[in-house]
RNA sequence: GGAACGGUGGCAGAGCGGACGAAUGCGACAGUCUUGAAAACUGUUGGGGGUUCACGCCUCCCGAGGGUUCGAAUCCCUCCCGUUCCGCCA
């Protein structure tokens, strides 16, 4: 959520950063009339409630001087201007609500240091990485039996099973076996022990309220995106990041505390509504997948440090894992709606000959802090000040998964899995078919 | 799921229809005293919104949302959460 001062003040900043984004400046104007007219109804209201409380006290001392008609008399007038206060009241909170909905799907302004751009294709490659590039390496080049998109090398080795996986929830749910999913267990267990050092490990709900759903933006824009469960009115989180950045909702926290950092492992859940068509095949896009998730909470100026390090560690579980990926430092357009910046990461699918995005890193200043009323007080004393959000994947497993097993893929097609996964793989890194 | 009792400021805890944003205690902060500290004493000490150049003034917030009333922390209704007992259960 913006904050509605900044519109007051300064608008067209509001209209220059929005634009940036491709959103017509008329919102913002509309926005703005809505605050005038409800500021104005909200002064006149305060009045009559001034006149109230004050007409109260007099009947009270009227009946405390046995004075029945004077205070019945100013009980009456009473009623009267308590009458049009409520019949106030009711516009009052319909423009309340006019600016609370315009406001909740107004996306946030761009970072001045986001690249300008349209869309997906005015991303900005910042650099890349692979096995080797330290020593001299050039950028490599993959062998054919690489280039077996990772559905067929999965089914061949008995580690993935799609057809069943549709059987028991339809499509885009799938089914790792044996090895398959043992990988995804030592993913995980490898990138909470990487993050052991600074972030606490949590391990949130799965399903959430509305509230904390819409704390972090996903609602109400996007609903259509999210599963729900009617009956008990609870929202399947898309990502880690929606309980955790609402666990703090509604305190103010000691300066002393921050940056408070907190990574977990949870299932995510997308009803990709408006991919149809896309990515069917494989575990590109999937409605579930397990994802590590870190989200930092921090001052306005420890932002960037928050942001580099949860960037780094992203970076440097796949470095680990080996695999050749490279940096996109998304443009104005292509972010999402509560973030100011964004850095995607993306492996190398040989079996697709494609990038794919694994993790996404957000600094969204304090932009879902408002939402959510998540603030923290100023070591030296001052008033409470809105926390800065960030989060990023460190990783998304399915895409991991299918860059492993296509990168590691062999002549005899057996697949090698990085050395630093023996450890979580009862110390086998090779992949051979179920007899 | 049933029953009983509760949810008040950073914490503890009064208040049970009329000047209550809320006694009191603790904590925290500042000052006096002290070589310094402790103790003692004095003062300050929640959040949101509106208005004002500013000092300030106004308004809302006592789990949440409705209602009754001239007036609600106090009465009524619904919901949520906690504790205890019963039932059920991995």
């Amino acid at each position: 959520m913006l904050d509605i001062r900044l519109l007051r003040d300064d608008p067209d900043a509001i209209k220059a950063g929005l634009a940036r984004r491709g959103v017509d400046g008329a919102a913002v104007d509309r926005l703005i009339d809505f605050d005038v007219a409800h500021r104005a109804l909200l002064a006149r209201q305060e009045t009559l409630r001034q006149e109230v409380k004050a007409l109260s006290k007099a009947v009270g001392q009227a009946k405390k001087e046995r004075d029945e008609v004077r205070a019945s008399a100013l009980a009456e007038q009473s009623r009267a201007v308590g009458d049009e206060e409520r019949r106030l009241n009711v516009d009052v909170e319909a423009a309340a609500e006019a600016i609370r909905s315009a406001l909740l799907v107004t996306p946030n302004l761009p970072a001045e240091d986001c690249p300008d751009g349209e869309s997906e294709a005015d991303n900005v490659e910042t650099r890349r990485w692979w096995p080797g590039l330290e020593q001299g390496f050039p950028f490599p080049t993959f062998d054919e039996h690489q280039q077996v998109p990772h559905w067929e090398v999965g089914e061949a080795l008995g580690i993935l099973d799609l057809e069943r996986g549709a059987k028991m929830s339809g499509s885009m749910f799938p089914l790792f076996r044996g090895m398959g999913a043992r990988l995804l267990r030592a993913l995980t267990s490898y990138a909470l022990a990487a993050h052991a050092d600074a972030y606490e490990e949590l391990r949130p709900p799965t399903f959430v309220l509305t509230e904390t759903i819409t704390a972090t933006g996903h609602l109400p824009k996007f609903a259509d995106e999210a599963y729900h469960i009617e009956r008990d009115d609870l929202w399947a989180i898309p990502t880690a990041e929606v309980p955790l950045t609402s666990m703090h909702r509604g305190e103010i926290l000691e300066e002393a505390v921050l940056p408070l950092r907190f990574t977990a492992s949870t299932p995510c859940f997308r009803r990709e509504a408006g991919s149809a068509g896309r990515d069917t095949r494989g575990v590109l896009r999937v409605h579930e997948f397990d994802k590590v998730e870190l989200v930092a909470y921090a001052t306005p100026e420890g932002a960037k440090a928050a942001f580099d390090d949860i960037l780094a560690r992203a970076e440097a579980l796949l470095r680990g894992l080996g695999l050749t990926y490279r940096v996109l430092d998304l443009c104005s357009g292509d972010i999402g709606a509560s973030s100011k910046r964004t850095f995607d990461l993306e492996v190398y699918s040989p079996g697709c000959d494609r990038w794919l995005e694994v993790s996404s890193v957000s600094w969204f200043g304090d932009y879902q802090a408002r939402r959510a009323s998540v603030r923290y007080r100023p070591a030296d004393g001052g008033s409470p000040q809105f926390v800065h959000t960030l989060n990023g994947s460190a990783l998304a497993w399915p895409r991991i998964w299918a860059a492993l097993i296509e990168q590691g893929r062999q002549a005899d097609g057996s697949v090698e899995l990085p050395e630093v996964l023996a450890p979580f793989l009862g110390g086998t890194t090779t992949v051979t078919p179920r007899r």
